[in-house]
DNA sequence: CAGTTATTGCTAATGGTACTCAATTGCAGT
DNA sequence: ACTGCAATTGAGTACCATTAGCAATAACTG
């Protein structure tokens, strides 16, 4: 309950009003543990309200993304796609497994550190980094090596 | 003629066809330092050949690309759209100023060695990294603080 | 030179996302 | 609680990059 009187008067600080709809999606990003397109977040909101409609659900990912409360994401597979993430999570970055479409979590401060060594040597400012892997997970190298020999 | 020679050879190992249209679209990619999308490699193309079309570049930009001739980005400003480049460059990664949308190309051996100590870790293999950094280059930061002074 | 088949050009289709607009709803002030 | 107004919604349509279908053409083989 704290929390959404927090999310209702984030959205009135920036002249939004607080709908069941946002309610609905932001809470679906906020419990599954998976990367949703569009599509996906109203697949599973529509089966608690029906009526939903998907501009709905591109227009809120849109506030929710400038409220910073969820993040885009694009993974190698599929770049015409935007997926989202609810960006209570730590930074991380993901790699796509090209056999069993499985993503995984890389964690690393390497690429803060590329950033930071950017700003120093060129004065730049960084706003954002994407970051996607694409490859073979371990068990699919395996299957993989299984079927040429 | 040494390397007309190889691509044609390339091309007829994968049972393809070398073609004026392929010919055209790859040493425009090989000439030009810039990254273009598919429409600029038309509009540029199309001067030397106005009869070509469209769906002849994509085509084109897709094998080439399978064989590995040319590399498939994206920049953060606009992730629907794809763009190529040669791949004669070096590793390297891309930053783009939001601020007066240029691309400032990023050189580091971190990104490199994220993916092998991944690799170490889980035995994942990787066949792509796509990274893109935004943000403000050193001269628009300046001007955006002139701003709000 | 002829036959096979990859490739081209054209056009229409696709798919994700954004826009328009009338109807509805949240909410501040009464 | 009631009103007024601006923000939001649902529905449909438009948009834009990319892809697919297909008949005509052209590149390589013998």
């Amino acid at each position: 309950m704290e929390e959404k009187n927090s999310l209702a008067s984030q959205l009135k600080a920036a002249g939004r009003r607080m709908t069941p709809q946002r309610r609905l999606i932001l809470s679906i990003l906020d419990e599954t543990g998976d990367h949703l397109d569009a599509e996906e977040v109203y697949r599973r909101a529509k089966k608690q309200n029906s009526n939903l409609n998907i501009a709905t659900v591109y227009r809120t990912l849109g506030v929710l993304k400038e409220m910073e409360l969820i993040e885009q994401r694009y993974f190698a597979r599929d770049h015409g796609v935007e997926y989202y993430e609810s960006v209570s999570k730590g930074e991380h970055y993901h790699f796509t497994c090209l056999g069993c479409r499985k993503i995984i979590e890389v964690e690393t401060p390497k690429i803060i550190q590329v950033q930071k060594e950017f700003s120093a040597l060129t004065g730049a400012k960084f706003t954002h980094a994407c970051v996607c892997f694409e490859g073979y997970c371990a068990s699919c190298v395996n299957e993989e090596e299984n079927l040429t020999l």
